[in-house]
DNA sequence: CCACGAACTTCCACTGAGCGGAAGAGGCTG
DNA sequence: CAGCCTCTTCCGCTCAGTGGAAGTTCGTGG
């Protein structure tokens, strides 16, 4: 009598991947029930969904029980190609910018609706004000966003600059001035951002284009005061931009 | 009268993740046919887990068809925590010995028998001799390696330098020799290599240990010249790997 | 121009792998 | 020690997964 009433049409493939799904940026450790409760699944098909996954590798346990991202897809990750090919050619300049700026940098792609930082470095001494490599952030509250969402299709734009979020009290949200910013920023060709996405962070980004002129990333710098010459650092994001933009492969697109 | 003859045993999680196993360091890219042989699969069974893990983001197809890891499990395996810790906490130790040295710095971890590289840092002009970051080199014959050796339980040892592979003319693969190279790191505190994974590239490379003692990793520096005074950088490399000792996590270990 | 092969995609009916409610084990708390 | 939580194990029903085969697309060379 075993009782029975599986939820049709969710290949065994979804439920594995739901369970690396309920893993997020703020989630990095979950117990099983949480992993059960997150991915939607009863805790008997996550336990050996769970189970199994450790087997592989591809999650590890805890002493405390709580589950985290195992070596395995730590590795399997490090493959994924084009951001590493973008990484591998822009980690010199990230360190070229940081040594003459001594200021946190940070490499950021666009994916969907979110800036997607890749790479970023973070001096010892400095606040850890920022996010992590890996880290979304939403595209109208950052500079290096911003940059991004200057140099996407109209209909990302709209999407992006409608009901924008409101992170810190200093965040814009209006579209119409978002709009405006986005526009300028295209014009003037850097980004320029004050405590919007956190308090005491100010922030400056270009754009990295490929010599046929393409956008596809952008590089930032953040600092943890306003300083009025944060402009005068843009010249050095230009050069290391545009180093970057000419090492990487011809036809270069993310994802 | 669909043909039948399923394998029996084999559940549709390891398959999925036999699909990411057919990645690797030198197979990053592959078509779906070289999936399907490299996970053990029919073509068929390979399409299908294939199809669902694009749909997901975990895998992306190029526009030759050829598949790659996708962005979506390079986040995941961007959340594998405790070489992010690690990572973290190394990162600007990392910077300060490359501004000092101007040399390619190299941290690792022992995974098995294998130095597994969790980052590193290369200079733009240096020639790109070594592994990036996320690689696995044997343990015997790089510098990180040995340091790793010298401090890891004696079954591994033995294990690993049990017909130890010869990568280049240079590498030692004597067993005796090694034993007795091992025995004197652990004696004097540092290791050193000379072309013996790369030609044209020696080595000097450090443990960081815990406050407690322990030995979690490895910190190296690889140059590409047989300079003699490459001894002199083993106190720099000290400092930084004491400095990452101390910001650890108290009970810190790796995986 | 067509035959051939290789890689990929779609189809479909059979069947055992997966399902999940339930019960049991362990652990913490008031 | 009762109540509550999380984790683990069990097991018989059933539908998701399977994979051979047929169809499609593309490139090659005769």
């Amino acid at each position: 009598m075993a009782g029975n009433a599986r939820e049709p049409g969710v290949s065994v493939a979804s439920r594995v991947l739901a369970v690396l799904g309920a893993f997020d940026a703020s989630h990095d450790r979950l117990t099983l029930s949480e992993i059960a409760r997150r991915s939607g699944q009863p805790l008997a098909t996550a336990h050996r969904l769970v189970a199994e996954l450790e087997r592989w590798g591809g999650l590890t346990r805890a002493d405390d029980g709580a589950y985290g991202i195992g070596r395995r897809l730590w590795d399997v990750g490090t493959l994924a190609r084009v951001e590493r090919d973008l990484r591998d050619v822009a980690s010199p300049f990230l360190q070229d910018v940081h040594r003459t700026t001594r200021e946190t940098v940070h490499l950021a792609v666009r994916d969907g609706l979110h800036a997607l930082y890749v790479d970023r470095l973070v001096d010892r001494t400095t606040a850890q004000v920022l996010s992590r490599a890996g880290a979304r952030l939403p595209l109208h509250a950052t500079a290096v966003g911003r940059v991004l969402l200057a140099h996407a299709p109209g209909d990302v734009v709209r999407a992006a600059l409608t009901d924008p979020v409101r992170v810190t009290p200093h965040t814009i949200t209006e579209p119409g001035r978002l709009h405006r910013e986005v526009a300028e920023v295209r014009r003037r060709g850097f980004a320029r951002t004050a405590e919007e996405m956190t308090s005491g962070a100010w922030s400056v980004a270009v754009p990295i284009a490929l010599p046929g002129g393409g956008v596809v990333a952008s590089l930032g710098i953040v600092v943890a005061s306003p300083r009025r010459d944060l402009v005068r650092l843009v010249p050095v994001l230009q050069v290391a931009a545009n180093g970057i933009g000419r090492e990487l492969p011809p036809g270069w697109t993310p994802t």
